[in-house]
DNA sequence: ATAGTGAACTGGTCAGACCACTTTTTGTGG
DNA sequence: CCACAAAAAGTGGTCTGACCAGTTCACTAT
């Protein structure tokens, strides 16, 4: 009958938050009941309904001021208070947030490279097009990963990485004919610092993975 | 002086265990000192370890198993988010990769919103401008939050949470005057959809911070 | 060598006690 | 009556200690 009492009781305590919130329609920068408060509410030790507000304070979703009070966050509760619980249900993002993550730091990449006159000069880009005019072996990761390389931001990298061994399932390895010419685009608008042009080509390139 | 904030003691468990983590090497998977032992090390009690533990838990980068311990969240698949946390974590040094990966995030996001019919006629921005206009508390991070959040990438949000806490130190948090114009540009850009002219604005308004 | 058992360890929860700070109330003096 | 300072109440921040409930692992007894 009851609910299952298998989750941790501070997880339980952030949902049980999340429905107070609505129910009693606080607003952004109200203020919340007090944790003693809580405590009875919720019928649990203040510890935990602590470990439940510092998650939240931690996340920035609510704000304690100490001997003032805890507060909603200033802006935009209602909105955050629903992503909110996706992550405590743990509802796990589509694979297609995977892909548009990886995507847009290729993107900014793409930009970064074409905004600078000594990364659109590197050797790379004619080895990589003259592969591809060869129909030499060029995987589609090597590119991209040249690419993140190149501009330099190694955190960046490091996502990108994770991103990519994430979401290889459902890419093919070579390049196939169809895609030749976008790409082909892309490396020479990298060149020349068309930044619209190589996102355009890159777009395109995307588009037919 | 030093830098002892005397901020909250959760706060600063939280660093510590990032240090811990960088300093020991600790890996994706491995297990952590347990809350007993770490209370002892970081000189805190088990309440002020706990609040920390539960936080990071709640983000998702440590994972609990009761009567089995504490571990540094491992590449499950979808889990990727937590080991680059753990990268960002312990770089330091490339505190400009994060700021420009957050902007990368941010950019996005606003680019996504000028796209979208929906996402440019939501209310949050007339209330966003209202609040600027009126020189109410309005805080950075609650602007871009809401781009970020609106922007609808779930990753990329949880991304930008934890970049957004890992520099947060540079950042102030009121609105200041000269950044008003820039805002309101880009907030008005973004609801006529006009990408470049909203970029502008943006990159504008991150150069005064 | 194996299966079984139990001690030792770990996280989960709770209760109560202080402290420091803020807000509210109260009581005084004008 | 009002203004203002002192006192009280309220609130978050931290710590201690205790007990419960799972997990691990070494040491039996077979």
């Amino acid at each position: 009958m009851e609910q299952k009492p298998a989750k941790k009781m501070f997880l339980q305590i952030v949902k049980q938050l999340r429905e107070l919130i609505m129910e009693q329609r606080i607003q952004p920068g109200d203020k919340l009941p007090s944790e003693r408060v809580l405590c009875e509410r919720l019928n649990a030790s203040r510890s935990s309904v602590r470990e439940a507000l510092r998650s939240l304070e931690l996340l920035g979703l609510i704000e304690s001021r100490h001997g003032g009070g805890t507060f909603l966050a200033d802006v935009g509760g209602h909105q955050l208070v629903e992503i909110l619980s996706s992550f405590i249900l743990r509802e796990e993002k589509s694979q297609k947030d995977v892909h548009a993550t990886r995507e847009m730091h290729e993107r900014e990449a793409i930009r970064i490279i074409c905004a600078e006159k000594e990364l659109r000069n590197l050797p790379i880009w004619d080895s990589l097009f003259a592969q591809i005019e060869l129909q030499q072996e060029v995987k589609r990761a090597a590119i991209l990963r040249e690419c993140v390389i190149a501009a330099g931001n190694r955190l960046s990298l490091k996502i990108w990485i994770q991103l990519h061994a994430y979401s290889m399932t459902s890419l093919k390895d070579r390049v196939t004919v169809s895609e030749k010419e976008a790409l082909q685009i892309l490396i020479k608008s990298m060149q020349m610092g068309y930044t619209e042009e190589a996102i355009e080509a890159y777009n395109e390139w995307i588009g037919q993975i």
